[in-house]
DNA sequence: CGATCCGTTGAATTACGTCAATAGACGTGG
DNA sequence: CCACGTCTATTGACGTAATTCAACGGATCG
């Protein structure tokens, strides 16, 4: 996991991006000061393995910036991602060495982490870091669940209109009302398909559409327009109510 | 969530099914007092619904027998399974009321249940409750993005051989060496194909080819042999050592 | 300039879904 | 006991959405 890493300069958890949303965001000043007293933070290139499934896994980490993918390959060379670690997720198991995926970071990706053994301690010790960890764990559950849906029961069509709409939820994507909001595309199609169980050609030709329809403009390959949010959301399935998209 | 419902005996925690592999697992005497003053145990017929999706949800549960399943359907009649409960596992989500999902008891179904905001109140004070509780969700949330693998990128064979195999993990599947276990479907075809993102008819279609393969055996439509597991276990794509199989 | 990487597009193939008929299991009532 | 209806599962014929195979185009880089 370490060896392109760097060093980033350690700051305040008070002026932390991630401060009320990650594991510490309960945290009163006695038990952040006790966390910040064991952090550290670290940068990884774009490419690099955070971790590989049933490898140890030395640190708990919190993702600060950038974006990092878990998937598994079966022998064959399938691959499917099972999810997408932003700002404020977690990375690591307390209670289990071993990674259960791989996890590797799909642009720079800068963690605020923490040793094993000294964070599970902290674990027995810190009740609102342990109350927040099940908070998070049990959203990510959910959200793990309502991605089996879209997996097991959408069409190509439905499955990219759900990806963009969930990235766009989940980015805080920048939403202009009226004018449509922008959204950088933090994964390659390849990786997209990975995601989507579909193929790089499937989830090309579903882009395309939704394009032609009107409903997003590409500005890049990595850099879409959301034309008509309320449009893509219908197309996910979503009808606005309740049909939480991940 | 309750017409239907029916009292049970109240018995001693000691002498319970899952009393060492529930939320309770990790409770020492004192704590096990606590979650037993407030525990009540009922029984549901199959097909009852145990939550709906957006509903509230009174009570914090425990299966202790029987078998539930957890599913999404969409406006247009689309469903999704996202999970089974067996003996051991919780329905309901402390922190939050609404359920968000539909859990329906597909056989004859028992649970310890407990009050929300009591059980609750016990989280924040019984720390081998919430610790046990973490871990759960955490081997849960490990369990649902294995099957997103499944769902995402098997085909019809593979995901009915990764279903039975992993129905017989579960259940602990009356394993007799070298003449095959006997598994005990607790779902319908249909319940089944839902489970698997399939039509009903494919999953018949991969069930009677594997048995003309001979890797199962009928002996109703509910009771099957597992006639070779290893060879069911290479189909799901597991091939022994580390690929967990939901 | 060629080489490589990534994404798009087209044509052919196929795995799975859809539609439809049939069969077995079970219960009810004459 | 048999006739009948219902419910679930199986099987067949056919249709289609997505995959596969293949070619191509636009970046980026030595």
């Amino acid at each position: 996991m370490c060896r392109m890493s760097r060093f980033s300069p350690i700051v305040s958890c008070s002026e932390c991006p991630i401060r009320h949303s990650a594991v510490c965001a309960e945290c009163d000043p006695d038990e952040l000061a006790r966390l910040s007293a064991i952090k550290s933070y670290r940068s990884f290139p774009a490419g690099t393995m955070l971790a590989e499934a049933g490898e140890r896994l030395t640190h708990f980490s919190s993702i600060l910036s950038g974006c990092a993918s878990m998937s598994r390959t079966l022998e064959d060379g399938r691959r499917q991602n099972v999810g997408l670690l932003l700002p404020s997720d977690y990375l690591g198991r307390p209670g289990r060495a071993e990674s259960a995926f791989d996890v590797e970071a799909v642009s720079d990706v800068t963690v605020c982490r923490f040793e094993r053994a000294a964070f599970e301690a902290l674990l027995r010790d810190t009740p609102h870091v342990a109350s927040r960890l099940l908070t998070m764990t049990l959203d990510e559950l959910d959200a793990a669940r309502d991605w089996a849906v879209v997996l097991g029961r959408m069409t190509a069509r439905e499955k990219v209109a759900a990806f963009l709409v969930s990235l766009v939820r989940r980015q805080g994507g920048v939403a202009r009302p009226g004018r449509g909001s922008l959204l950088h595309l933090p994964l390659s199609r390849e990786a997209i398909a990975d995601h989507l169980g579909l193929t790089i050609e499937t989830t090309s030709r579903q882009i395309t559409a939704l394009r032609k329809d009107g409903l997003i403009e590409l500005l890049s390959n990595r850099e879409i327009r959301i034309a008509d949010f309320g449009a893509l959301a219908m197309e996910a399935g979503d009808d606005g109510d309740g049909g939480p998209i991940v």
